[in-house]
RNA sequence: GACUCCGUAGCUCAGUUGGCUAGAGCAUCUGACUUUUAAUCAGAGGGUCCUGGGUUCGAGCCCCAGCGGAGUCACCA
């Protein structure tokens, strides 16, 4: 491995540190005490008694400004960066200089982790500041972190910013650019505040597998892999629907599961191979009764993650407090077209695609078209958050007939800023209806659609025992991250996105080797 | 998968119509400095110009192929 002149410098300064007998990586746990972000919110030096008068840190050396026999530098902790200001004389109180000489002066980098105790006071700049006395090494950093200067005015110079480094290197976007973490902090808020709002509500988080022997669920293709020891192919899940219906028919009244979802399809700024996504069912409900669920579930989560019912994106004001706008996907088409496409057949259908300039090609049914129309003149439209109800029964195989309206299905997307974000059903548990929808995804198949659904005999011969009517919700963790934090490429609320191998050669050896 | 743009020092970026030894700021190194704030001042070092071919007297720049990324579209919850 060729080392830049950099890399050959720190490895020196490590071994320089040994030699002063100081180990650069020492075994014991370093007390803290006190955090950045604590300190700087909370110091108090205008009453008789500062506090933080005996404080332990310990974070990454984010810079120095050395002057002789005092210096001031920047440590960097969980929660953020406080200067501390280093004296010879304190640090090294005897005749024996070399800690502030050498080590803080000369062998310390940016990067380096260091344990620092001392009290806390105010410079005659009005900084707060850690005045060190005393100063441990806990860990030295070989290779030098980006450098991400900000000025006064809050100007950024020299940002961490090529998407491909940041994400190849989370560590050191996390590391050199504090508003990710932010992002990733919201992140887990949500999930948390998710899991509190079911939780309180008596509904029980479950797994269910992730290898498949039918990858069912969902429209999608799936990954495929191998079992060796019962030599059968087996899918990395779709979904995990049909899975946790059958814990309804079980006896559970409620189930919802957070996980990991797999589709061997494109990438784009929404899409990952993987990507999360939450699943509740609960017995005895409808998709009316679901839709105010979700209501008062974004509404909490928006104040658990941003504090306010109102969270901006893209410059925008998305209002999560409920009730939400509701329409008919027809009520909504016309809305947007003027037309009424309600009592169409197939064929008069074709001609309002044609009319709205709406492409189309012959193999698309009545749903296809119905949704193809939506998905161009309407979408783009949903900006507050918006529930379409009652969708065409070609393309919802799980959903139960709609109770009035021939033709459609019990079923809503929430749409927040021309995306969905949210999917369900009043869901379909009369199991031959269930078995003639599979019926009809067979011979798609057969047609050649590779993402109608396999049927699934173990779920059909569960409903035969009789499944609750059950209302089925999921939602896009994902996406949902996405708007709660005003980022817009999933890229941003996964800590580590798919990305291609980034070297050929590498790659390769690790075939070799295999 | 298609098209467009991008790839130069640890980081952010210049680099003219193809023309001397490829530049800047920060970072790094040497020195000065006991309250600094993007610390400052003086000096120094650091390059697989993404990779491989080609054109040319001469390529960071032009051509071809490849690798990686970003964007748009296609596909898709």
């Amino acid at each position: 491995m060729q080392l830049s002149e950099q890399e050959i410098i720190r490895r020196e300064n490590l071994q320089k540190i040994r030699d002063l007998g100081i180990d650069p990586f020492p075994p014991e746990a370093f007390e803290v005490t006190a955090y950045a972000k604590e300190i700087t919110e909370a110091f108090d030096d205008e009453g008789d008694k500062p506090n933080f008068q005996d404080v332990s840190l310990a974070g990454r050396l984010m810079g120095s400004r050395v002057m002789g026999k005092a210096s001031f530098a920047e440590l960097q902790d969980s929660t953020g960066r406080i200067q501390i200001y280093v004296t010879r004389d304190e640090v090294c109180p005897g005749d024996n200089k070399d800690l502030y000489n050498k080590v803080f002066k000369k062998l310390l980098d940016i990067g380096d982790f260091i344990g620092v105790k001392g009290h806390v006071f105010r410079t005659r700049m009005g900084e707060i500041t850690v005045h060190v006395k005393e100063l441990v090494v806990l860990s030295k950093a070989l290779r030098p972190l980006p450098v991400v200067k900000r000025d006064e005015e809050g100007n950024v110079y020299d940002a961490f910013t090529d998407p491909e480094q940041r994400h190849r290197q989370r560590y050191l976007d996390l590391t050199v650019n504090p508003h990710v973490k932010e992002t990733f902090l919201k992140r887990s808020r949500l999930i948390t505040a998710m899991r509190r709002f079911f939780d309180d509500r008596g509904w029980l988080e479950v797994e269910t597998p992730i290898l498949q022997p039918i990858h069912g669920g969902a429209a999608a293709r799936p990954f495929a892999t191998h079992h060796n020891t019962l030599d059968m192919p087996l899918y990395m899940r779709i979904a995990n629907e049909l899975y946790l219906k059958r814990l309804i028919v079980g006896g559970f009244e409620g189930v919802y599961e957070i996980g990991k979802m797999f589709r061997n399809e494109g990438m784009d700024r929404t899409h990952n191979p993987e990507f999360t996504s939450m699943e509740i069912y609960v017995a005895y409900k409808d998709y009316n009764w679901m839709m105010e669920m979700v209501e008062k579930l974004l509404e909490y989560i928006a104040i658990e993650v941003s504090g306010h019912t109102k969270v901006e994106y893209d410059g925008k004001q998305i209002n999560y407090a409920g009730p939400y706008k509701r329409l008919s996907m027809f009520e909504a088409i016309e809305e947007f077209t003027g037309i009424d496409i309600s009592q169409m057949d197939e064929e008069e259908l074709r001609a309002t695609c044609k009319k709205l300039h709406v492409e189309v090609d012959p193999s698309m049914g009545k749903g296809k078209l119905i949704d193809e129309i939506f998905g161009e003149k309407v979408e783009d439209n949903l900006i507050q958050p918006t529930y379409i109800t009652d969708y065409p029964i070609e393309m919802t195989p799980l959903a139960k007939k709609h109770r009035t309206t021939e033709g459609l299905v019990e079923r809503f997307e929430l749409f927040v800023n021309g995306k969905e974000i949210a999917n369900a059903y009043t869901e379909l548990n009369d199991p031959i209806d269930q078995r003639e929808r599979f019926e009809e995804q067979v011979k798609l198949a057969a047609r050649g659609d590779e993402e109608a659904m396999a049927l699934d005999e173990d779920f059909l011969r569960s409903l035969e025992y009789g499944m609750p009517p059950t209302s089925g919700l999921g939602i896009g963790i994902d996406r949902l991250t996405m708007l709660m934090t005003n980022e817009h490429s999933i890229q941003e609320v996964l800590f580590f996105p798919q990305m291609r191998p980034q070297r050929k050669a590498e790659a390769e050896e690790t075939e070799a080797e295999e």
